[in-house]
DNA sequence: GTTCCGCATGAATCGATAG
DNA sequence: ACTATCGATTCATGCGGAA
């Protein structure tokens, strides 16, 4: 299977117009933060940042594929003692535009050591907004599935006559249960919370979010040949991951460093090629179900 | 000092202007979710609940000290595959009403419902929204203290030793024993992602939260003679264990069923009282720094 | 006294079927 | 077409009794 990387150094609002309708399987992206990276995108103020993203959120929206899923990792900053409301009013702005806001998962950084503010604590999570084009759409749960907790051990060790049928009769909340179905089951799907540590050893780039994070949503959303897409590529985390799981990705990145930079780690080979287009070789089979 | 519970039975809507300007430390509650509790305030439907709820926020914010907090427990249903916008649009009204949101804190519920859907997994938390009058407010920042270590995963199981001998149903189940572990340890400030699990033993009241999860705000946001409300009470989580802890409470509750509940839970030996007022004996001084 | 084990239960959601 | 009801699915926790 041919995998292709394609990385593109420029302005997001323009460059996303040069990929066709349709196309795209998994949008996963962490833009730019308000009031952030001032000198590249203008240093979007708090209170423009909707009316700066709607724009690239409506190109988004054409490039995805109907069945296609758009992950934005996004945390509000503090302004004035307030969490500022951009976020949330960029939510209410993109179901304007036609995105379904399907869900939000959180991404739990457990390794956020405590800091001292007078007013709060140290800020350990950040949204995960999964937006839709319609309400039917890919998702292969079965890629996530994780171990069973301990409690498993011994409770599947004897079935109990209950175990096979559950009365029914508590009144609205009770569902039944076939514990039967358990048998032989160690995984269990995963809820919307992410537990993942950030990632503290590159030094070369401040990364934004570990790589577990993109790739646990490539496998939820895509399977291999699917195309990926990252906006805001910056040292290329997202686009790096999706090569390695030989999926398709398209990466914009405006800041030449960082251009660069990914283009380094994503194609180690090739650094000196003056292509944006990498085409890189076929590979074996990839197992989704083994954690590389 | 005298420490007094206020229960009353009736709608918050009107039973709220019984109260006083400025009165009020913390409001910490948890609302009726949108189409739920439908015979008592009416299932709200998703799209009245903001205009449902800004008369009570407006009331809530008129009685609470200008130095005080109010605590919104909430999570936002899914209907028609999506998550609806009821949540975070009252975040915007209600700072239309003047309110300040501060802050964002997630309940992490390690034991969510179960379940298995096609397009999304379990929910597993809740929003913990922070709304305050002032930029400056009282947080006693140091009652939350957590000893370092596994405070990824055990955050509020910890609590100061003096916490064992006010809270009877904390002691003598071999949990004291273990803050023999924690003393000498280094403690940190939490992060504002709180893991606990939801209780499933309390079979009168269907929607209860932790005492753990009041009990940790009551902590952070009030000393000991503040003033705790609650003005839909259920059961009297917010209520029990804010007079445990030696702040006077008022609790407000609709249904007589969860009022009687919380009467008799709060004030057990003044079951048969017909005075909505309780008076509670004097204590004798409780220093939540000093261990024993 | 511990540890182990059985078991009920919980702010759920989807799709199909019925009115 | 649009709303109401129903069955199916699923995982972690804490209590209480037993070993």
């Amino acid at each position: 299977m041919q995998i292709e990387a394609r990385l593109i150094l420029g302005d997001c609002r323009q460059k996303l117009k040069e990929l066709a309708d349709n196309s795209i399987d998994l949008i996963f992206t962490s833009p730019p933060y308000a009031d952030s990276r001032s000198q590249t995108y203008g240093g979007i103020k708090p209170e423009a940042y909707v009316e700066w993203f709607l724009p690239i959120s409506a190109e988004l929206l054409r490039v995805l594929k109907p069945s296609g899923t758009f992950v934005l990792n996004i945390k509000e900053k503090v302004v004035n003692g307030e969490r500022h409301t951009y976020v949330i009013e960029l939510i209410l702005a993109m179901r304007q535009q036609g995105w379904l806001w399907t869900e939000e998962f959180i991404w739990h950084k457990k390794n956020s050591y405590p800091g001292k503010w007078p007013n709060r604590f140290r800020d350990a999570w950040e949204r995960l907004l999964q937006f839709n084009k319609q309400r039917t759409f890919h998702m292969y749960q079965e890629e996530v599935m994780e171990p069973m907790g301990d409690w498993a051990e011994r409770r599947l060790k004897k079935l109990s006559p209950t175990d096979m049928v559950r009365d029914p009769s508590r009144a609205g909340s009770g569902f039944g249960k076939r514990v039967a179905n358990w048998l032989g089951r160690r995984m269990v799907y995963p809820t919307n919370v992410l537990h993942l540590a950030t990632e503290t050893k590159n030094r070369n780039h401040s990364a934004v979010f570990p790589e577990d994070l993109p790739r646990w949503f490539i496998r939820l959303f895509t399977r291999r040949g699917d195309w990926v897409l990252d906006p805001f590529m910056g040292s290329g985390t997202t686009i790096r991951v999706a090569q390695r799981m030989e999926r398709n990705a398209i990466g914009i990145e405006i800041l030449p460093q960082y251009f660069h930079l990914a283009q380094e780690s994503i194609c180690p080979l090739l650094q000196t090629a003056p292509q944006q287009m990498l085409l890189l070789e076929e590979r074996k089979p990839y197992d989704a179900a083994k954690p590389e």
